[in-house]
DNA sequence: CGGGTTGTTGAGGTAATTCAAACCGCGTGG
DNA sequence: CCACGCGGTTTGAATTACCTCAACAACCCG
């Protein structure tokens, strides 16, 4: 059953019919792995497919000159990676398994028939985009606009969310495979710098983050500190 | 003929057949005026149409609590300023007017109506949405990782290309009507250190910016500058 | 002509960077 | 079973890019 993470996400912004569910199912014509590390697309790809998590991390990311990574979207099961490639064809950034991954491969042929014939869940593969946009967005407020301390709580609270929207946490905590320095890509901010802003979210005890695992212990103050508000991540169903 | 900058928009992306040009004028119900400053839609609303630029620029905003602002996005003409809406229903931002705007209205319920029956056009408009993540993810590229510098002179080559793609160009020359201050919200920068940078692109002759006006003097090197790649903006027409 | 907005400049402060080194846990191979 | 190497984390010190505050100049509009 490779399409039911898929499945699950878009359930997320409205109900499914049957018969949408086993277009989807049929829509999905393999999965693959990807080993931790490994390329899943790169800049100027012209992918005819494209490829949702079933399990693992995935991230876009985009390298500049100086040998800098930004990272501009983390992805976690469910979500299509380049959705969008359908649309516009070329890709403008590189998506890497940030752990080792399984992916569902839905081919841009398939994703043209759905657009031909079936306007809803063309609606919701609509709203999947929609919302990476508002991540985007939400990120680039953070980024340009908020400290160090602010941000790196405000993307703890965003997984955190989208993380227990498909089932992957445990009470207040979770598994977060990610290095330091890959939050630093994904923050803009420099290694050292996100060591010393997770010892000040440690320090406070607003966190605890051992290995992989992240325990929220103080919730509400996180998301103070963030100056979190959910909206944007638009997890509730509705008829669309 | 107030649909016609958003025809012209979609055509960049792809032909479009008379049947659907005349949809889309039908689809226009009205359009209406907006004063300078005045907000075109706010965080929490949820609006019932959805309104594209005619004439004039505008700019999706978010405040924090600080009272800083930060711009996600700037419109010019052709522009949606609010297609998500549609599909996301609540608005995560502002959107105000920078300049005295005219906009067109598109009502929900015809995009609606354009979803069940045109799927091409529906696809357009999917790139619509796409391209401006697109836009959203360089822009956290270019706050995370590179220089004031850089970032300004990356986004005057965005802007550039796409006045000039909607035909607002003279030359190397376009009218910015931005204060400085508002830069600097898009940037992620303080009103001073935009001007130092500013200041810095006239003193290596790169461009001239009197008044409203830039002329960018020396083309290769601000894309030089801002390591500049125009991929993203996907201003190719081909079939979708 | 005057008052508000925008642009410019200077000086001092600070958040984050860079560079460097030490440390830790862990898997591997001798 | 220990030594080693490696990726990741942690700490310190010096540097820097950008910020804040403040004053002033230029411009525009009524």
């Amino acid at each position: 059953m490779p399409a039911a993470p898929l499945i699950r996400k878009l359930e997320q912004f409205d109900r499914i019919s049957d018969a949408e569910r086993r277009l989807l199912e049929q829509a999905v014509v393999r999965q693959r792995a990807a080993a931790k590390g490994e390329d899943l697309a790169r800049e100027g790809d012209r992918p005819s497919e494209s490829l949702f998590l079933i399990t693992g991390f995935a991230a876009r990311y985009n390298l500049v000159r100086t040998g800098k990574r930004q990272i501009t979207a983390l992805h976690v099961p469910g979500d299509f990676v380049d959705l969008h490639s359908f649309l516009v064809k070329r890709m403008d950034h590189g998506v890497m398994a940030v752990t080792a991954c399984t992916v569902g491969v839905v081919p841009h042929e398939a994703l043209r028939v759905i657009s031909e014939t079936q306007p809803h869940l063309t609606r919701l593969l609509g709203v999947n985009i929609a919302v990476d946009a508002a991540i985007h967005r939400h990120w680039i407020v953070t980024i340009g606009r908020q400290s160090a301390l602010e941000h790196a709580a405000s993307l703890l609270c965003e997984l955190f969310l989208r993380l227990q929207a498909v089932g992957l946490t445990e009470g207040h905590s979770f598994k977060l495979p990610l290095t330091q320095a890959e939050l630093g890509d994904c923050l803009g901010l420099s290694t050292v710098h996100v060591n010393r802003v997770v010892q000040e979210l440690r320090a406070e005890g607003v966190i605890v983050w051992r290995g992989e695992t992240v325990i929220i212990e103080d919730w509400p103050r996180l998301q103070q500190i963030a100056e979190f508000d959910p909206t944007f991540l638009c997890l509730e169903s509705e008829p669309r």
